[in-house]
Formats: structure tokens, C-alpha cells, sequence
RNA sequence: CGCGGGGUAGAGCAGCCUGGCAGCUCGCCUGGCUCAUAACCAGGAGGUCGCCGGUUCAAAUCCGGCCCCCGCAACCA
């Protein structure tokens, strides 16, 4: 049995999730449920970053503790994702005290092996704001609320060599044992490492500075900074360095997730860190785009950030789960626009899937009485194929074009062989038929299943198979699984229409 | 010369890596069917694939140049 461990990145809490958010972990939850059906040994890994001096500010402005306020947002994230009934194993959060005191030791490890050591970072303060600035605050290298340039403080910080790994990570990614997805952005990384390589980077603040964070185990007066405190997250999930067999079995990740403005970290800090670490390196990171609302960049200034959760309770899970999965080709920038969904919802959804499951049902009640005839036959190519290779490439969106394929090709087969007649003229070709058809509702339901999980259990429901989803993969596939003489239901629609036709 | 993405039918997109009849969804027109959520099926109209040049038997696809739009600029998925 193959194992299979995706993560997607955690999610910083200083606002609740949105759309983008949301498009990330289904996803992930997309190919952890195939990798299910398919038997897989899966653990899939989602959860909250919650240090860091932006959370210390706003928890401030809120009254609050830093830990109060991550408490919040954090059980925000969780309960959207239930919500869209993501099916993650595990939930990091870096306020775990687990993961705390495995950062700790992995900060005493590179520290005694010298990846890290003391030099100082250049700080950028501006004295009209009486504040340390990132260097993206800054318009044309001064600060907006001053119009002054700030001041270099340089300040004592730990570094980690990160420069001393380019070399060997610059390999890796061209020979492909880091895998990075899609292409174009396998080629970005390989010119940016070799155009600019790497320079060792500040791992830790002074506390004064930095207060909401993990202190460094061998200098109380600083915190860790970002990245050894989050990245450090894909493996603390897993249990390291305690759980060794969680560890040993998951370990390198198959996929990880993430969109494009953070592949650069990824690719270089967090590597770098696990080889610090005596560890594999990630097998494939796999990196989509961003989204526009409406053709705009979504922002809090423009007031269009999408909440998945109020789509969720409007249309549906599974609609905002088909829609962004159908939508938006995998890897490349998508464009979200709740017109589109609702269009997809009435073509795809309501006139497609759904029609299609109640006109069988409809006919098998009529016809048969409900009950699934006593003959056997199979009509259509293997959708499966097509299905399982567009999986295997990461083309899930593709994988569900396939099975829309499918869907319209059962509806043709249902026009060419004009059930309604052979009930008057042919009983023995009506059943043949009707079984063809709810045999391949059973397949629809499978094929289904990793984007729709509850769409896919009404569809079992209503052929009255409840234990579907125990079939094996291989078996699950093979046509003719359905048993005659099992009791079906026309129940309700699916999705009925937003706006019904006159 | 900072990095990257994009410009393909009225709208929204795929195809480009690995050249080979320009495809999908919505909308529009015509016809068929009446089992189904007025759904489904067939046929059709509609495109100088941003512009210019090159390579090639053959270019949306490869190469060079130009124009326009949009993100990012080492913690916003």
C-alpha cells in the first residue's frame, strides 16, 4: 500500500479565511480523497501560524492576548473547512506545545551544528513613525505615512547559512528530486538560483522587537522568526521529533501545495532547513495561481474578499468545491466571479449532474418499479482511464471534464435508446438498459466523490448502496458492481435550479 | 534593461512545454424528443489565435522584435 502526505501552507491569523484560502485546501482535499479511494495510506496536513509581530499588533489594538486573538481566527479556519467538509488529518497550529518545543530543539540541532550563528540584520526604521518598517512597506524605499527615508539600524541577529545549501538545492530541483509544478515555475526557480543564489537570512528578532514568538533556546533575548517557526509545521504535523513511525512512513511530503508568492521560501528556506536537518527534501511542491474577483485583485481597501463560508451556506459545499475545481485550470491564475458559479451551478450542477441522476432514477421507479433489473451490460468507454492519468498529472480540473464527458455521453446513450418507447415495445432491451444506466450512476458517484463527497453519498443513498465507499478502487471500477434486485429511490433533487425555467 | 502571468468567436476560458483540420462552457439560431429539475440530443451562425518579422512542407504552438493589460518585488492562498 502506497502512502501519500500533502500539506498545504498554514495560514496566517490575522484575518479569517477567504476564497483563496479555501481554493488551497480543497485542493489538497481533492487529491487526498482520490488517493483514499485509490487505498492509499493518506495523511493530509492543514493548519494556523500564529507568531509574529503583526498578530502582537493587532491582538494589542483588539485588547487581547496574542493568544487569545490566534485562538479566535484559528478556530475560524477550522470550522470554515469543516464546513466545506475538507477532510485533513491533521491541524498544526505553532502555538502547540509540541510543535513549540520540536522547533526548539531543531533551532539547538542547526545551532550546534553551526547553521546558525550570531551576525546582525539590517533593520529599517523610520523615525516619524517611531517604528522598525518591512521592506514592502515602503514606496520607492520610503515610508508612505513620513515620505522619509528610514534609518539602517543594524541589530543583532541570529543567521542560518542558507547560502552554504544553494548549491545542492540549485541540483536537486534540476534533477527533479524537488519536483516543482508547473513547469514554468520549475524554470523560475532554476534561473533565480542560478542569476542570484542565496544569502544566509535572519532567523530570529530581539524579543523587545519581537515578543509574540518562540524563544531561541540558547539566547533568551531573541525570538524565531518566521520561517524556522512555520515552515517546521510539515514535519511537527507528523509527529517529528518524537513520533519516528508517523515520521518515517509520511516523510518527504508527495505534494506540497502552495501558491506562487511563497514558492521561492519554499523551495530554498524550507529545503535548506530539512537538509540542516539531516532530512529528505519535499518531493513535489505543486504551485497554483492567485485569484481575481471579478477581474480585480482582491483586497480589503476594494471590500471584494470573498468569504467561503457564505458561499458554502448559500450554495452549497459542494457547489463552491465543483465550481473553483472546474473553473480555474490547475496552476494558473483564476478568476472568481459568483456569476460564473451561479451559471455553473444551473448548466453543470442542476440541467447536468442532477438532471441526469433523477431522470434515471425517475425512469428505474416508473419502468422497474425501483428495482435494478436482472441483466448485466456494459456500453461506454472507461472513463476511469482518462480520469486516473489527468489525476496522475495533477490535472484534477481535467479529471472532471472527463467525468462531465461521461455525464453527457450517458445522456446521449439515453436519447439514442429512447427508453419511454422500449417500455411499450421491448421490456428485455428497457431492462438492459436501465441497468446500463444505473450501474453507471454508481461509477458517476464514485468519479464524483473526491470533488463532491456529499453529493456522491446522495447519489449512493438514492441507488441504495450505503457501504459504496467501502469498495475497493480496483473493484469499485470494474462495471457490473451493482447488485440486481437493489432497491433504488428517486429522492431529492440534487441541485435543484436557482431560477427555474418558466 | 527587476521577476512573472496574460492578450484565442458576443462573454469566460483550454490548447502552447512535445508544431499537424482552432476546441470547451455560457449566450444566439434551427430541428428532434417528452423519461427527467422546461432538463436532454442533433445541426448551425460566429475567430485576420494582440502586431511585425523569422524558422519549417506545416506555426495559436518554436525563435526575434514591438504594443497593451495584470500581478509580485524574499510572511497576504
Amino acid at each position: 500500500m502506497a502512502k501519500f502526505y500533502i500539506t498545504t501552507p498554514i495560514f496566517y491569523v490575522n484575518d479569517k479565511p477567504h476564497v483563496g484560502h479555501a481554493y488551497t485546501v480543497i485542493v489538497a482535499d481533492v487529491l487526498a480523497r482520490y488517493h483514499r479511494m485509490r487505498g492509499d495510506e493518506v495523511f493530509y496536513l492543514t493548519g494556523t501560524d500564529e507568531h509574529g509581530v503583526k498578530i502582537q499588533e493587532i491582538a494589542e489594538k483588539q485588547g487581547k492576548q496574542p493568544k487569545e486573538l490566534a485562538d479566535g481566527i484559528s478556530a475560524k479556519f477550522r470550522l470554515a473547512w469543516d464546513t466545506l467538509n475538507i477532510s485533513n488529518d491533521g491541524f498544526m497550529r505553532t502555538t502547540d506545545a509540541h510543535h513549540e518545543d520540536a522547533v526548539r530543539y531543531a533551532l539547538s540541532e542547526m545551532y550546534k551544528q553551526e547553521w546558525i550563528y550570531k551576525g546582525s540584520y539590517e533593520a529599517l526604521y523610520c523615525v516619524g513613525c517611531e517604528q522598525y518598517k518591512m521592506k514592502s512597506e515602503l514606496v520607492e524605499g520610503k515610508c508612505t505615512d513620513h515620505n522619509r527615508e528610514p534609518e539602517v539600524h543594524s541589530e543583532e541577529a541570529y543567521l542560518f547559512k542558507l547560502s552554504h545549501f544553494a548549491p545542492e538545492i540549485l541540483k536537486r530541483i534540476k534533477s527533479e528530486k524537488i519536483k516543482i509544478l508547473p513547469v514554468t515555475r520549475h524554470n523560475e526557480m532554476v534561473s533565480f538560483l542560478e542569476l542570484e543564489g542565496l544569502n544566509d537570512i535572519a532567523i530570529s528578532r530581539r524579543k523587545e522587537k519581537v515578543a509574540w514568538g518562540i524563544e531561541l533556546p540558547f539566547d533568551p533575548n531573541h525570538t524565531t522568526y518566521v520561517w524556522v517557526d512555520a515552515f517546521l509545521n510539515y514535519i511537527t504535523g507528523l509527529g517529528w521529533p518524537k513520533d519516528k513511525t508517523r515520521m518515517e512512513k509520511f516523510w518527504p511530503a508527495n505534494v506540497q501545495l502552495m501558491s506562487k508568492d511563497i514558492l521561492r521560501v519554499h523551495a530554498t528556506i524550507w529545503q535548506a532547513i530539512l537538509l540542516a536537518l539531516g532530512l529528505e527534501t519535499s518531493q513535489t511542491l505543486f504551485i497554483h495561481g492567485f485569484f481575481t474577483v471579478d477581474g480585480q485583485k482582491m483586497s480589503k481597501s476594494l471590500g471584494n474578499v470573498v468569504d467561503p463560508m457564505e458561499i458554502a451556506q448559500t450554495y452549497g459545499a459542494d457547489v463552491l468545491r465543483y465550481h473553483l475545481m472546474r473553473e480555474i485550470s490547475f496552476g494558473s491564475d483564476g478568476d472568481f466571479s459568483l456569476r460564473r458559479l451561479e451559471e455553473r451551478h444551473e448548466s453543470d450542477l442542476a440541467n447536468g449532474i442532477g438532471n441526469l441522476v433523477a431522470r434515471v432514477l425517475g425512469m428505474a421507479e416508473k419502468y422497474t418499479g425501483g428495482k435494478v433489473p436482472e441483466i448485466t451490460a456494459s456500453v461506454f468507454s472507461n472513463v476511469w482511464d482518462a480520469y486516473g492519468s489527468h489525476f496522475e498529472k495533477f490535472q484534477p480540473d481535467q479529471a472532471l471534464s472527463a467525468v462531465w464527458g461521461f455525464i453527457t455521453d450517458v445522456d446521449k446513450f439515453i436519447d439514442t435508446e429512447q427508453p419511454w418507447v422500449l417500455a411499450k415495445t421491448d421490456t428485455e432491451r428497457l431492462n438492459f438498459d436501465l441497468y446500463i444506466l444505473l450501474e453507471s450512476l454508481r461509477h458517476l458517484g464514485r468519479l464524483v466523490w473526491p470533488f463532491m463527497p456529499s453529493t456522491a453519498e446522495k447519489i449512493f443513498t438514492q441507488l441504495g448502496l450505503p457501504d459504496e465507499l467501502k469498495v475497493g478502487y480496483d473493484e469499485g471500477k470494474k462495471w457490473g458492481g451493482l447488485q440486481p434486485g437493489t432497491r433504488v429511490t428517486k429522492g431529492e433533487g440534487l441541485f435543484p435550479r436557482l431560477i427555474p425555467n418558466p
